[in-house]
RNA sequence: GGGGCCGUGGGGUAGUUUGGUAUCCUACCAGCUUGGGGUGUUGGUAACUUGAGUUCAAAUCUCAACGGCCCCA
């Protein structure tokens, strides 16, 4: 069978996987997202190395439109994207020890090149402060090279020792990272704000609820001065870390030697920041948007934003006017899938696209045909509309707009409910997702938290300045989140 | 880091206790049929994770490796 996609695959069913219905509830959530993974064609599992998945043509593309939606956010913020080589010396790697020691236990090593063994030994990129920091000290000469703004979307590795899983925990990460260099402390912090504003806008199209956290000392980015996470959370209850900001500060300029000449004429460290992102960012769009039917893809993310299924007829030409409808869609800028398969009734493709998380199904048989009205269908609410074929274009993407309002609203409900502030120990016990608390920040106290509640500790919220008791030591202190988390 | 379960056509499974002929559903291929919420039908293709061991004989028993899933830290 073919499908006519303009653009978009056609190979979504070579998994030759055709199921009837989810057998998996949404509250079985590690089977129905192992489920729903598989069978809406996002990746394949298969492949004979744990953790290193096949990217599918239809989770592909859902991918590279988050990818879209980074690359539009950085863009004009004078970010250049650059793509550095994927092996690093061991010399390079070893040059700040905090960073080199964070990592060493998930680095893969190639030690070899044919039979020969390798004077030097070279790791496959677990991150690419190692890369990159040498050239910057080549790049940065005067402070009119500053401020140094470059990214990447590369694959760098880990190899994880602990439970992989699709997107959330694997070894061979989709990776996007921002480096900056600063001629000033205080202008890496402001880049740190633009971080921020970036990540609302990035997180906004997605559809993603978060809380901004600062990681404990002893949980920070090996190297950095301070990290802040986006963390979100699923339906089980765990949280998952969407993205990650770094202030580096001087600590990686003054091993690799990143300076540069200030008008006085003397030399001084540039300041550092990143900002990391992964495919983390598909895995809570799956897990968020998601329900019982299958996945529901915000409109900017979903690599179909309507599909035209014909309602074949004696009494009308319904396969060439879906045709014209699906042509008018394409040429006003919308993503359409025109499923013309025979041999599969209508109500088997409505399920299956429902599946695949499309927002937007349009229906045309003799009614459609005959009459000029074209009958759209939500996927979030199931509800229909008729539209007139004149103002088709734009009525779509009103209600695409919708969608996206709507999906919003649904995840910050889902949100709002694996998020709640304790005001004492006694209170959080047996509690489930985010738990906000007052904290000290001290390593104790946290260590008290986790043992209750067989939690981890997430950080300090960041969202708002806040003062709280801690619930433990009653000190002073500010609101601490705690969670199992991926 | 600790514990448990598991590996049979593309997907899901029966068979393993008691060693001997591999079951069913789905998908896929070729037809016919059907079509506004998961059509029906006929025929066909297709499998015991890998390695070593025990045995006349291993999907089945033993050991190891690799891979998958779940729970707890």
């Amino acid at each position: 069978m073919s499908l006519p996609l303009d653009g978009i695959s056609n190979l979504f069913y070579f998994l030759h996987i055709n199921p009837w219905k989810m057998e998996n509830k949404k509250e079985n959530f590690s089977e129905w997202y192992n489920e729903i993974v598989e069978i809406a064609g996002l990746s394949d599992k298969r492949y004979p190395i744990k953790g290193m998945n096949v990217w599918l043509p239809y989770g592909l593309k859902a991918m590279q439109n988050i990818d879209r939606i980074i690359r539009q956010n950085v863009d004009p913020l004078d970010f250049q994207e650059v793509s550095f080589p994927v092996l690093i010396t061991r010399d390079q790697l070893s040059v700040e020890f905090e960073h080199v020691k964070g990592f060493e236990n998930e680095v893969y090593w190639v030690t070899r090149g044919g039979m020969e063994p390798l004077e030097v030994e070279m790791a496959l990129r677990p991150t690419s402060e190692a890369a990159m920091y040498g050239m910057f000290s080549l790049w940065v000469r005067s402070h009119a090279d500053l401020p140094l703004k470059i990214y990447q979307i590369v694959n760098v590795y880990r190899y994880e020792t602990k439970h992989t899983r699709t997107f959330i925990r694997i070894r061979e990460i989709h990776f996007f990272e921002a480096h900056t260099a600063h001629d000033s402390y205080e202008d890496a912090e402001r880049q740190m704000a633009e971080y921020r504003t970036i990540w609302d806008r990035i997180s906004s199209e997605l559809c993603l609820p978060f809380l901004i956290d600062q990681r404990p000392d002893w949980d920070k980015f090996p190297g950095a001065k301070y990290t802040l996470a986006f963390d979100t959370v699923l339906p089980g209850g765990r949280s998952l870390q969407i993205g990650t900001i770094h202030q580096y500060g001087t600590n990686f300029s003054r091993n690799y030697d990143i300076k540069y000449l200030k008008d006085d004429g003397t030399h001084e460290y540039a300041s550092q920041t990143t900002f990391g992102l992964s495919e983390r960012l598909l895995a809570a769009v799956i897990a968020i948007h998601g329900d019982d039917q299958g996945l529901i893809f915000p409109p900017d993310v979903a690599p179909v934003q309507v599909v035209v299924v014909p309602i074949p007829s004696k009494r009308a030409d319904v396969a060439s006017y879906s045709d014209s409808i699906a042509s008018l869609l394409r040429n006003a800028g919308i993503r359409v899938a025109l499923d013309s398969r025979e041999n599969y009734t209508p109500g088997f493709k409505y399920n299956e696209w429902e599946m695949k998380g499309v927002p937007l199904r349009i229906e045309i048989g003799d009614r459609e045909a005959e009459s000029r009205k074209i009958t759209a269908v939500k996927r979030t609410s199931r509800k229909k509309y008729q539209l007139l074929e004149g103002e088709l274009a734009s009525s779509i993407k009103a209600l695409l707009e919708e969608i996206k309002v709507e999906i919003s609203k649904r995840a910050d409900e889902h949100f709002s409910r694996l998020h709640r502030h304790y005001s004492s120990l006694e209170e959080m016990k047996g509690a489930e997702g985010l738990v906000l608390a007052g904290w000290c920040g001290s390593r104790e106290c946290s260590d008290t938290i986790e043992r209750t509640l067989e939690f981890g500790t997430l950080g300090f919220n960041r969202n708002q300045d806040s003062r709280e008791k801690c619930v433990v030591c009653g000190r002073e202190g500010s609101l601490g989140v705690f969670s199992r988390s991926y």
